[in-house]
DNA sequence: GATGAATGAGGGTTCATTCAT
DNA sequence: TATGAATGAACCCTCATTCAT
């Protein structure tokens, strides 16, 4: 049992570990010895827990991906209205993605780089499956605008992405009227207007 | 003359050749010697040019970054209506991220790793003043939402990086439909509503 | 008792283990890892039977080597003529090359790098003594050619070793014609012409 | 020329140092550090001239295998009677072994490990077509035993191999007359009895 | 200006061995 | 006795950069 709870420290301690080290300067230049020291163990130990770097990010990726959407659909139900649902879940995401920065950051970089490989990729993907089935209902009741889920994420999710990064980059800070502006601005691309 | 020309040439190369590299493996798993290679030079060259990987690299960036804004404002004239010279300046964009696809990936790279320093990036940004100056205008009128450019970047702009890349990707195709469906979106999130 | 049994069980599959990986694989290519797995054992547990990987090729080098020399003499006495007597124990030896293959390519191995120490190969050496008498008498009769035992042996002993490499590798398969060929090759090379 | 000339003594500096450390410790326990630094290079270097640690062994045993037949064959002439072939063969193999002793030990490590690997080592059994018509030769002139090439080589040739080895380590010193009494064993083994 | 050979520093990974249990 | 987790040292190899030509 203690034994158990150490490993499942170190795995995390590992996973925390990277995920700091490549926001801060990206795959390649983070070294596994890096990610073993701030992680306190030794650069060997790594590969108790995981195949080799690669596998190392992936199961990071995975990982992270999972937390997200986890929280993003938390408290979601569907008998919720199709803008008290987008509501909702755009509302989680957005404190995800502003509160647990580091977490979000990662993320990004992965989906914005060769860093991942298809198959983690597509694993974390398919988590999103709720959002697209709000969506489609939305569409059926011609509240959401007839059009590619692509084109509906791209304008009401993704921007926060771009968001975070810049407010961690310390160019802006978004309070809570920002959020509320850009709530609106995601709602207004992807609603029907009446 | 001819001598210069053929120094124009290999630079020219040089960058090329950083751009679809980097593209395709990142900044990291890009060699110096790889870039020569794909460049028809052989690496010491590349030092008569650029100082070290990293000022290659900001100088692919910049020089990216100038062509892509320069495209984007070509046929802008202030004297525009400001939704005509939106429209006009997205469609630019847009027309360059999705044709110019290997340029656009790369500052898409660029713009989502710890890839450029600092002040490379400050000197890319400021290209975008044009914009910046008409959505002033628009707030003033009364025709875009007065909120900050940050946002109205956010929602009008980047989406259409999120969709350069999954169509870089293969997952999506955007056709002329789509494209006027993106424009709606980002056009819907700015405009002040009646 | 049966925990004795059990101990003497653990460390034969070790010595088995290491016998067919180093054959396969060679020396240094033989993880303590890969051998405590194949004898269904923890790496430590090798560390209570042998005091470490050189140790452990010893003791199965000594080990191996007895039983081969075990094997060749078993049936010899030395009221046999000298003739009947070489004959015997060559057959043997040839058996046992060929036979237990495994065993054998182990002990040619060791006996061609620098894999076992000295020691250990000077012990393994000694047992070849009734060779050696059955030699003098040979000589002191006028059977056997007076030359350095070290001749007699690289030309009616050794070249079983390399049938044997070449018959393990498959370029080679020996039936009962060739090995009485190799065997009259044998004997031509140390008896003294009539 | 003058630099050709360096980047040939490199790459010998680089193949002598590979057989002596290999003679030595066997090829895993030869680091490619310790090969750069015996020929006064760089470890990154040897990359330069070899593909990797294997590409340069295998390089080495062709080389070496290449000298060694060469040798052997050198003052061979086809006109030769086959019992005058044989033993100017056979005397010039000896020489060989018994005097460019690093570079037949070397061979005979390779041969006896798997070290090597398939295509390398086919590359190497080739050269010695010239001994193997010879032999043929000599059967159809009923000079020699009508049995396999394998086992003629097993009793006259390969013994010498064995001889270098305890001559290296020190057992035993062979002197003109040990040449003869092996070189007449030798002919013992494989010569058709009158 | 242009090069290809050369390299030191460092990266990912493996492994013989140890130690707490 | 037996273990599996842990590790430091070392290995092979790569790469940004330099230098003699």
């Amino acid at each position: 049992m203690a034994k158990l709870q150490k490993s499942i420290d170190k795995r995390n301690a590992l996973i925390k570990a990277t995920i700091e080290l490549v926001n801060n300067n990206g795959f390649h230049a983070t070294p596994m010895s890096k990610i073993a020291k701030m992680a306190n163990v030794s650069p060997a130990t790594i590969y108790l827990y995981f195949e080799n770097k690669q596998d190392l990010v992936n199961q990071t990726y995975i990982e992270v991906k999972a937390e997200y959407t986890d929280y993003a659909f938390a408290t979601y139900k569907d008998t919720m209205s199709v803008e008290d649902g987008f509501k909702l879940i755009w509302h989680r995401i957005a404190d995800f993605k502003l509160k647990e920065c580091e977490n979000a950051m990662f993320l990004a970089q992965c989906d914005n780089t060769p860093m991942i490989d298809e198959p983690s990729r597509l694993e974390g993907i398919k988590h999103l499956q709720p959002l697209v089935e709000l969506w489609a209902r939305g569409k059926t009741e011609g509240i959401i605008k007839p059009i590619s889920d692509y084109i509906l994420y791209a304008y009401s999710i993704n921007p926060l992405s771009f968001l975070m990064i810049i407010q961690k980059r310390g160019d802006f800070q978004l309070d809570k009227t920002h959020i509320e502006e850009a709530y609106q601005s995601a709602w207004s691309s992807i609603k029907v207007c009446n």
